[in-house]
DNA sequence: GCTTGCATGGGGTGTCGCCCCCACGTCAAA
DNA sequence: TTTGACGTGGGGGCGACACCCCATGCAAGC
């Protein structure tokens, strides 16, 4: 089963230069070409092809907004962009519109035919340099979400207090999932609101979930 | 320039078997060899190699320990996972130890290739498979701080006070800055904790940092 | 031995949050 | 035209919260 792949570009040399390179590949059919958004989806409701190789720049809707609505008419439709362009904003963007592949046109053939592969399997293909992005915002995800642990000099037993605080629960029911009184839950409170200039019990959640002690 | 590279690996024929397949390669040259994670670890000590090739299942300590300590002690050398395994966790957790590679053992030798010259260059290369779940994830923390806009059948002026009381100011304080009494602003609030289905400040807080209204 | 910090309590006071009740003007939809 | 949603405003009540005062016991450190 061949894939059914559809041309994005806005310049047609570079469609003839796909399909020549792609056109020997056994595994792969070009069932159709676009030069503009609108084309593309006219031609992904029409032909249903497994995979659209996507420009970014087109002459009248982004390649951004194009792959936007074609997944959101057609999920089943992979799309990897193609382009000239590595910088992140676009990367992102064509990330969160549903692309299933970000291949630069300096990649080297076989990069992109790996691409197409893994697009038509319902898998992703990143261009290294841009793996590299979305690994180094994962990690910044992860590191802020941790990195607690010290938490500006909070006793143990204020640290705990936090915890219920923070998850909104209120002093009479901290006292009872500690087991002490209802006073001694107010006290904490107060010397951790202290301690960390805060005034309310909102604040407190927003410094909570600032510092990874709670989820949002 | 040739990559300097160290394959780490507790089977004898993988190693071989990769030497045989890398040798061929006029930019890549093998400057050792090692078993364990210990043994890695002294020879990157020693040769300092461009990118190691490691494996996860070691006999002494996993590839992923094994990873931290070489990240640790040298963050310029460069290290590639080539693994049998490929779920979630271990992938993600080598991530987070600082790998600039994942292949699964099944990926084609060029995959490989790639993934050596790419970490060389301080890039990323990440197996298609695994890619995906990486964008899941970051599509999953994007998605749970933006798609707001619609806000559940708010009226506009509930929005409004929605967004003071999320970042903590009194009734009084609102019904100043929007010049309307403090009975108002209680009865909006009132209305919005309805209509969302929350029972206190705090869920309103956290409400408000899942749906992007405010910054933690 | 004495101070210091921590956790534990009690009392008081005033504000505020949360939940009912009511009313009126406006504007759009039925 | 009438109905309904929306924004506005008010009254009353109760409990929780925020901010003070105070004291006790216990451990660590000077």
């Amino acid at each position: 089963m061949k894939i059914r792949l559809l041309l994005v570009d806005d310049h047609q040399v570079v469609r003839s230069g796909l399909r020549m390179l792609l056109s020997n590949e056994s595994d792969v059919e070009i069932v159709g070409e676009a030069g503009t958004a609108h084309d593309a989806m006219d031609a992904v409701d029409s032909l249903l092809p497994d995979v659209v190789l996507m420009d970014i720049g087109l002459p009248d809707l982004s390649g951004i907004d194009a792959t936007r609505a074609i997944k959101s008419a057609h999920p089943e439709v992979a799309v990897v962009a193609l382009t000239i362009h590595e910088d992140e904003e676009y990367f992102f963007k064509m990330l969160e519109a549903g692309a299933g592949g970000y291949v630069p046109k300096r990649a080297a053939p076989e990069e992109l035919l790996t691409a197409i592969r893994a697009a038509a399997a319902g898998e992703v293909y990143l261009y290294p340099s841009l793996a590299k992005l979305l690994v180094k915002d994962y990690l910044i995800q992860e590191h802020s979400s941790e990195a607690g642990k010290v938490l500006d000099g909070l006793t143990e037993r204020e640290q705990e207090v936090l915890r219920y605080l923070a998850e909104g629960v209120a002093n009479d029911g901290i006292a009872e999932a500690l087991v002490i009184s209802v006073k001694t839950v107010a006290r904490h409170r107060e010397n951790i609101m202290q301690k960390l200039r805060l005034h309310s019990r909102s604040e407190l959640v927003r410094y909570a979930i600032r510092k990874g002690i709670i989820k949002p």
